[in-house]
DNA sequence: TCCTAGTTAAGAATCATTCTTATCTCAGTA
DNA sequence: TACTGAGATAAGAATGATTCTTAACTAGGA
């Protein structure tokens, strides 16, 4: 999700049968800002309060919650002790460091490949399969620096 | 991980360098008992309280954690509120309905040897990788009914 | 412009987890 | 077997995250 005007965050909410309230275009606005750093509900509510000091917590609660039933965002499987929302609702997996709690997303066309034959050949009875994602579990070498993954193929 | 004698379990206890009380035997005992359910701290405690009437929930809790840095058990990475565990501490997967909050194991030898193939492919500088998992996320189509997986290749 | 269903602010309530401290117990040693 | 010290436990307070409640507000259609 890119830079969106405030028109289109308006439509896109339409679109998913929501009122276009300041507030939501608000949450919305910095949830994708904060993109790739997948925040919980407290981080956004931190970058959006200077600018808009009359928003309350639970609104942004309630409005993180509303947005990941319309599918807008997806809630990130965490280890730690509070719901993590990304705005990448695209099939993609996380690469989790233990130590410092990180989370790196991490994106793979040919692993997608890979699984999306796997998972048609293998057939999961009363199951509709919306999405999967991989998860990688282990410790940064360097807790400094930062993880990079070679030869991905987009 | 089967049904263990009393002792085996005191056994494996002190394997992993931990005092042998009667506590960490009837919290690792239910576990292993709930095997399959994805336990939750409390699903644990509710389990064993009724021969267990002076346990308490924070020993429960602590216990648990201890478990999990030994690796006697695993954290299951969950959407929900809570933290659960596993008593199956091999690389598996797991399905998650979003309708009905369970979590199904669902263990595949070849796409564990597709996973490991392609990671050591990837290369995944600065970053120890400790284990994967695959969360297919989805619904269940008749939530009353059980899901099963064919051709799963052992 | 008016109306109403849906939304929000504020704070109380709840739930999950961790922390604190005094007491207790396991397991090694005399 | 009894003694001892390190580590473990019970109980409940404290904290942190999330949900709930309710009265006031607002977007958007008539």
């Amino acid at each position: 999700m890119q830079h969106l005007t405030r028109d289109e965050i308006r439509q896109s909410l339409t679109e998913c049968g929501l009122k276009a309230t300041q507030q939501r275009i608000v949450v919305l606005e910095a949830v994708t800002e904060l993109h790739g750093s997948h925040p919980t509900a407290e981080d956004v509510f931190q970058r959006l309060r200077p600018a808009n000091p009359t928003i309350s917590l639970g609104t942004v609660y309630k409005t993180l919650d509303t947005f990941t039933e319309t599918g807008m965002l997806r809630r990130v499987v965490s280890e730690g002790g509070s719901k993590r929302y990304d705005s990448n609702t695209m099939t993609h997996s996380h690469i989790y460091c233990s130590k410092t709690k990180e989370i790196v997303d991490f994106e793979d066309k040919e692993l997608e490949q890979l699984l999306i034959r796997f998972f048609s050949e293998r057939q999961v009875e009363n199951f509709e399969i919306k999405g999967f994602s991989i998860q990688l579990t282990g410790c940064k070498v360097e807790p400094d620096k930062k993880i990079n993954i070679t030869k991905v193929s987009k």
